[in-house]
DNA sequence: TCGATTGTCTAGCAGTGCTAGGATCAAGTC
DNA sequence: GACTTGATCCTAGCACTGCTAGACAATCGA
């Protein structure tokens, strides 16, 4: 019973440990440089050992965008409720939210731009997915204005701020003037 | 001299055959089906002859990239040209750039997800990227508003655009109601 | 016709994700 | 305490990747 307990404890506590190495690896040097090899090796363990937990390389970038979901949910929740009014709130969450892409790029990546192996816009789509999702909703959607879908709004206004955060990064837009777009976003999109 | 050139000519040729079978490959089988193997294969050379065009695999991915940037800027022109007034242009630019990204994703890819070596928003930027710009803004500057600066209007227009582009396509944005996103991006976004 | 140059291919390197099969070690039983 | 059993882990290897060195053949200028 007892032994059977540590090993399982053992057992997760070694996945969040693939998990977090995976992570880190990813920040320092990219997802390239993330190979199992590596990975193994970083974690102290023979590559077959990741296989064990995952089913490749792919549901370990699912777990990191899973991770990052529940992080980022977090993150705007904290930032809206921090401010004063819905005007407040939505300039507040689409900091937040270029924040958190512009310092965890990696995990960005993992959820918006990697294949993850994970289900989206579904009905079993992970729940930190939906989360993530719900907590933009909860902000934008008191700013759709009448008539107009906050599941729609939300979407779109996420689709923009997503497209700001992935061309910034890939240096598409140049980085001066980041804070300007914003503004005209939310000026514009969000009906006060 | 006849002779130099009948070569220079037929090598040009190759170079267009590399890049329009890269093109296909991406298109039928995506980019992870595009090994240096295998278009080496379909042109009917062996693999080192694709290095004697270009640096590698990304610069191939990069002249892709540049062919659609010309093609996209035609698309997007074609399209406004054909509306009347600022309103139903911005509109059609919207459609029309969408339309691209959809029918043609593997080169929509290279452009704007993959990396192929190529230089944005630089001096350096090659010149068919600089003039696919350059279409969006002859159409979204006349929209930003007074004392919108037109190039930071297009700019965020365009990463609403893309944001759109991508997250439909990698299925993080469900199919349906593509269409009313759009429409709300141009209400909003555009000054009539 | 002969050397030189250009063009092309074969073969190979180091790396990738992933897996089959054997070794090892701990748990439970007599 | 010795033994079997079963889980756990690692070594070694597969088929693939991008890329390149060196051998070979075709073509050119003299």
């Amino acid at each position: 019973m007892s032994v059977q307990e540590r090993k399982q404890r053992e057992r997760a506590d070694r996945e969040r440990l693939i998990v977090a190495t995976a992570r880190e690896l990813a920040e320092q040097q990219g997802w390239d440089a993330v190979t199992t090899r590596r990975l193994a090796e970083r974690i102290e363990y023979s590559q077959p050992v990741l296989y064990s937990h995952f089913r490749g390389k792919r549901e370990i970038i699912g777990a990191v965008a899973l991770e990052g979901a529940a992080e980022m949910a977090a993150a705007v929740r904290a930032a809206t409720s921090a401010a004063d009014g819905p005007r407040a709130r939505v300039t507040a969450l689409a900091r937040a939210y270029l924040d958190y892409a512009e310092r965890n790029p990696a995990v960005y990546d993992a959820m918006f731009q990697l294949d993850g192996g994970l289900a989206f816009a579904h009905e079993d789509t992970p729940e930190p997915l939906k989360d993530a999702f719900a907590a933009l909703l909860e902000s934008l959607g008191e700013v759709a204005g009448d008539g107009v879908h906050p599941g729609l709004f939300t979407e779109t206004f996420w689709a923009a701020l997503h497209g700001l955060a992935t061309l910034t990064r890939a240096g598409r837009l140049p980085p001066e003037h980041a804070e300007w777009r914003v503004e005209l976003l939310v000026d514009r999109l969000a009906l006060v």
